[in-house]
DNA sequence: TATGAATGAGCATTCATTCAT
DNA sequence: GATGAATGAATGCTCATTCAT
């Protein structure tokens, strides 16, 4: 049922109806309901896996030779990622949620700063970089995939990502 | 009614009923809808303001001695009065509009590149930075103001748009 | 302004707004409201001008040498101003309105009789034959009109017309 | 609920609220609109059904003696049976609609057809007459029932059919 | 007297949520 | 537990009518 939630929020976003969801996992919308109070309570699950979905992408570049690229490379992925999820990126541009996943969110930040710190180790990032900022850049990027039509296959947001990238360096 | 507009969709966003916008300015919907023939038409107008507005704020930096200043000066101005107005931050966060409303975002986009000429000519960024990539980085840095609550008084959207400035320079 | 509201419930039926009325009209609202106190109202003096007009059409028949000819000649003639008028057809094919302008409608019930009467003599004609069957049959053929798409151009109303003709012979 | 719709529709025409359609079935709104995706697809509901019933109204007359009878026979009951249900009136009074229902539509102009095509044989009517002329007729009826107040008791309108009928004659 | 901006009840339609089966 | 029909509040928009200027 996630995966269906999944499919349908990502193609349509958040507008996406709870019977679509329901339709598109094979169940009746009833059933939904019994695993999730709430449309909104599914969005927030949806977004635990968002984050986890996230910090797995980091996975290949832990340890990647030259830190920046692994950091980039992270960041490149992460966003690409951003940009196939149409509602993630409305719930990157949105006002902040009420998580009651938390803990998956500090593992993305975790595994983040771990490589923001390997990078600044080498002196490729600013000294003061924080795995925040990061967020901050994905936030802002979701937001301009969004102004810019990347879920409809624009691309300007790639500019835009290496311009934000640049203001990581020292 | 324009201000109450602006005002309800700043509080309530995109989603605000056209019934409470009226309300707002104290007259009937039918009103409203005499001004605006859709609530599309109505968000637009919000729009067309919204690039009047920042590109009157480019005016005292039009002259400035150091280009570069020049133009983080009006950055910082337009930056601000984003975080003053929910509704600006609101509409650069949602999805793109249909705007007829082009010229006064050309006017604001020439008054931007010339600035960001001059600062070009000085070197003080990047050769090949363009007034769409300002656009993109305001938009960005509108939708970290909405998760960073920088509209109740946070200030992290701060250290974003820091890096984004950092990321114009050469 | 008559002429005004005339041309555009012929065009667009009861349906049409009071606001091109006055468009039309080239006057306010409020100047149409200042002649008619209703939309209803409106209407109804239209209903006394179509009787004004169906009984001018009678005119040109009212010394045919054939009386059937010439009855058969004026309700042909009334029939396509029927046609040509989609607020008569809606009219005749609606619910009776309450009319003030029972005089007019006297008046075209007179003349019709006239025809029908030398028809009559002629005995062209039922001998039973009134003005009120030829009324319900114009009334009729306004609301098969209707049906067949008269307004736009369709002519299967005047099969069931010269069918309903058949019908006042002997 | 096709109950509700046309009892609603008989007393208001088409101008009847799907909220009125609702309450009078006892149902809420979604309700109705879970059967019928429109309004407009409710109406065509009920030609159907309006055509159903009068094709059934056919089938006593079928095998009757003298096909002249036979066909006036069920000509005069399919008239009483618009005259005592005000909503199929209005239908045909009203502008043409698109119909899905065509089958049931089919299915009594065949029946019709049928009748005609026996009383043409015995030379009863017109030799050029179709089940189409019939239709025409019966819109005609339904309409001057409307302003001869048949649905109120007024019987003015078993003139007009008298004469429509006539003209059915050789 | 003419104007036309303002009014707001009214209406078709949607969709998250409930609950009897 | 699963279902999906039923619910009805909510929403964008229209248009006859009014009334201050």
């Amino acid at each position: 049922m996630l995966n269906a939630a999944r499919e349908v929020f990502a193609e349509q976003g958040r507008d996406a109806q709870m019977d679509d969801v329901a339709q598109r996992a094979d169940v009746g919308v009833g059933t939904v309901y019994r695993h999730f109070p709430t449309k909104e309570a599914l969005i927030e699950a949806l977004q635990a896996d968002r984050w986890l979905k996230l910090a797995a992408a980091a996975e290949p570049y832990r340890d990647a030779a030259d830190p920046w690229n692994g950091l980039k490379g992270f960041l490149w992925d992460a966003a690409r990622l951003q940009r196939d999820n149409r509602s993630w990126a409305e719930l990157a541009a949105a006002a902040p949620l009420h998580f009651d996943a938390e803990d998956e969110r500090q593992e993305l930040l975790a595994v983040t700063q771990e490589l923001v710190d390997r990078a600044k180790e080498a002196g490729a990032v600013r000294a003061d970089l924080t795995s925040h900022d990061i967020g901050m850049l994905m936030c802002g990027t979701a937001s301009v995939m969004r102004t810019t039509g990347a879920h409809d296959g624009g691309d300007r947001w790639e500019r835009f990502f290496e311009l934000g990238l640049q203001g990581l360096r020292p």
